[in-house]
DNA sequence: GGATTGACGTGTC
DNA sequence: AGACACGCCAATC
């Protein structure tokens, strides 16, 4: 059965490692949606209801922005996981993200 | 089944 | 540098 395109970006944002980023245009691309970065971020919000947990505190914007914090319960949990990753955000902004940045196109 | 929607991205003003 | 506008594309109502 076809996994829905949301089943594909849980399953590459699982794979992002701890104490890294990435961002939702990159996700889109590595499952070949390219400008559909709008529906990575979407499915995000379906994230909470998936199995096994996804770590969607992990993925951000193309700033580096924390953009969807206000999805999670609450909007500082996500600097809170991401701090506890060793990922300092600073003013909502992922600091050194061009850094911490992890590529599934690269990586993987 | 058409219209709406959106955790985005890039470019322009 | 900050604000605004348009484009993309799939799921949801």
């Amino acid at each position: 059965m076809e996994q829905s395109f949301y089943d594909q970006v849980f399953e590459l944002v699982r794979l992002i490692p701890k104490g890294r980023v990435s961002s939702y245009g990159a996700i889109a691309k590595s499952l070949g949606a390219g400008g559909s970065a709008r529906m990575v971020g979407y499915a995000m919000s379906t994230a909470g209801a998936a199995h096994p947990a996804v770590p969607a505190h992990r993925v951000v914007n193309s700033s580096g922005l924390l953009s969807g914090k206000f999805h999670f319960k609450t909007p500082e949990m996500m600097q809170e996981l991401l701090e506890a990753e060793g990922v300092l955000v600073k003013n909502d902004k992922v600091q050194n993200f061009k850094n911490l940045f992890w590529n599934p196109l690269m990586e993987l």
